[in-house]
DNA sequence: GCTACATTATGAACCGTTTCAGGGCGGGCA
DNA sequence: TGCCCGCCCTGAAACGGTTCATAATGTAGC
């Protein structure tokens, strides 16, 4: 089946032609129909729909100059957290008749700016961006020249560049002190690598932790550096970790789908949970509370997450504002004391 | 914090202006480096760092006409099954330099025309979209206007229009069939709406099964919609069920979200699962296996059902292809004879 | 020294819209 | 009757790139 020899769309000069009006009438007739009597107004519709007359959206926007449309940059589309939190933004785009295109980095700086450029070039209203690395330069760049953007999940460093964030230090710090007090002293943290902020700020919360009841984190903390942050990589490091003989008591993932792959491979390596290894994630989505063992997590507002960033694009597109919100923990079995 | 007065985007003249060339030889600099002689590609580079100019896209695109970006619209971005396929197509797309915009429809037909519209009007190569109704005009017209058009997750009733998907009778019938064995003679089915194709073929595999065995549909099933394809959705139908009296020894789920919410809502009500009632669920997510009661499902080709979708639509566009997977069945401990 | 040709740069045409000044026309009012 | 006004419609400019025929310049060959 090939294509009938794409015979170029049909373009608004044919659509006038055909309908024996001026390319104005036409325009008028897609953006303003009111003005264009109702006879005339027919016999276009009937050249519209004639010709299957589609708009060429780039000479519009090029003549036009706006478009209501956002574009969202995370960093892994198939893990929960930025899935919800993109369900916020489309919540509150919506409400103002905007669309959401998302893409995702997957943790690539080189992607990041593959999109981050494809967006800027289209002209979206504005970017929602979970930035890859901690250099935001490329970021303010685009700020500067006009495009709204919003860090998400990030504190800003720039306090020109607005963002919404959760507090990731409070957050490694309510999962360490919770460990300790269930009497854990040999900790394991199963993070990213330290060029994401927030897995830097999570170990940085709990070093805090761990200093406040003056355990030294030489001692007391094993970092594991997952590479990549799901299932599959959770499980390769705690393997890395059950081999190398080290052997913690309490084991801290920096989200819950690492955290799925530590069940996983300690479940068939026979290592009961929270008896003799426990576990807590982060990010506490849907099915935590359902596992085999019910996991501890940290809890984010991600669907608030999504529609304050939204929000701050559409209401106040040239002003900066910093939002942070707090994160909780939520104990459940996986760390309940042995 | 205002933005400086927003002095309008540099253009290509600005830039050769600036550095003394003309505008042909700017667009060459950006194009074809090799054809402009290396002082002269320094002096507009410099201009173009200097006014921190950005390729306008759609005026590029409206004069060049291609753009190697595709489209997809799937039903529901949380849910996990979408962005595993999400991941496949990614992958593919990375291979070809191609970059994928991800818009979720919600299962409303007004945002899929929307997001449809959207894409056709900014010339994307192609749009893979999981239809949210069974009526696939709007997609046959954007197949003919020359867009290149992948169903996903069904099969195409238009064999000009090519597909990927999964048998989703044969996936119904699996599960069915695997509950009949179960000794299970009254069964609930929390589906979607019938409108969704998936949903329908599920149905129908399910009575299949049921006819093959002599058992009476109007007897033996219970079908009940789910109105969110979500946990949420799961818990309201599962207590609906509950509460009319109607007492069904097992339950199919339409998919994981659901069964989540099924076994969610089962053990606060103190319902034994399998004992009490059978659980089986669809999609196979990567939590199935590590929840309390781990969850039979039905499992399908996420990834290459991506991989597959993208690859027809970069490597054949203009060929219609009817690509159709089988799924299995997993068998864990929430479908275990009671 | 002249021609032929390669290399590099130019500038205008063009892509398909939107927008806007202006033209034709009929009706209301003095 | 003459004038003004409002309503519809027209036609061309403008948006910001890419592309291509052409010009300008240098280089090689005879």
């Amino acid at each position: 089946m090939t294509r009938p020899a794409a015979p170029r769309r049909a373009s608004i000069a044919d659509v006038a032609r055909a309908a024996g009006v001026s390319v104005g009438t036409v325009s008028n007739v897609l953006n303003r129909p009111d003005r264009v009597l109702p006879g005339t107004r027919e016999r276009v519709e009937a050249a519209i729909a004639e010709l299957s007359f589609v708009r060429n959206g780039s000479a519009r926007q090029l003549r036009a100059g706006t478009i209501t449309t956002i574009g969202a940059i995370v960093l892994d589309i198939a893990n929960p957290f930025f899935t919800d939190v993109a369900r916020g933004i489309e919540e509150r785009l919506d409400r103002d008749d905007f669309t959401l295109m998302v893409a995702s980095s997957d943790d690539d700086p080189g992607r990041e700016q593959r999109y981050l450029r494809l967006f800027e070039e289209h002209g979206v209203q504005g970017i929602i961006v979970v930035p890859a690395t901690d250099d935001i330069e490329h970021l303010q760049a685009v700020r500067r020249r006009g495009t709204g953007v919003v860090l998400l999940d990030r504190p800003s460093p720039d306090p020109g560049i607005s963002s919404v964030a959760v507090d990731d230090v409070r957050g490694g710090e309510l999962a360490a002190q919770h460990l300790l007090e269930q009497g854990h002293t040999r900790i394991a943290f199963l993070n990213g690598p330290h060029t994401i902020r927030q897995c830097a700020d999570r170990h940085e919360g709990v070093v805090k932790a761990l200093a406040a009841v003056g355990l030294d984190p030489e001692q007391a903390l094993t970092e594991i550096t997952v590479t990549s942050l799901n299932a599959e990589g959770g499980e390769a490091a705690i393997r890395g970790l059950l081999e190398s003989g080290d052997q913690p008591t309490a084991v801290f993932c920096v989200n819950d789908l690492v955290a799925l792959g530590v069940l996983r491979t300690l479940r068939t390596e026979n290592i009961a949970v929270p008896t003799d290894m426990a576990v807590v994630g982060y990010d506490d989505v849907a099915f935590a509370a359902e596992l085999s063992t019910p996991l501890t997590s940290v809890r984010q507002p991600t669907h608030e997450l999504g529609v304050r960033a939204a929000d701050l694009l559409l209401t106040a597109p040239d002003t900066a504002e910093h939002v942070m919100f707090q994160p909780t923990l939520v104990v459940r079995t996986s760390s309940a004391r042995p």
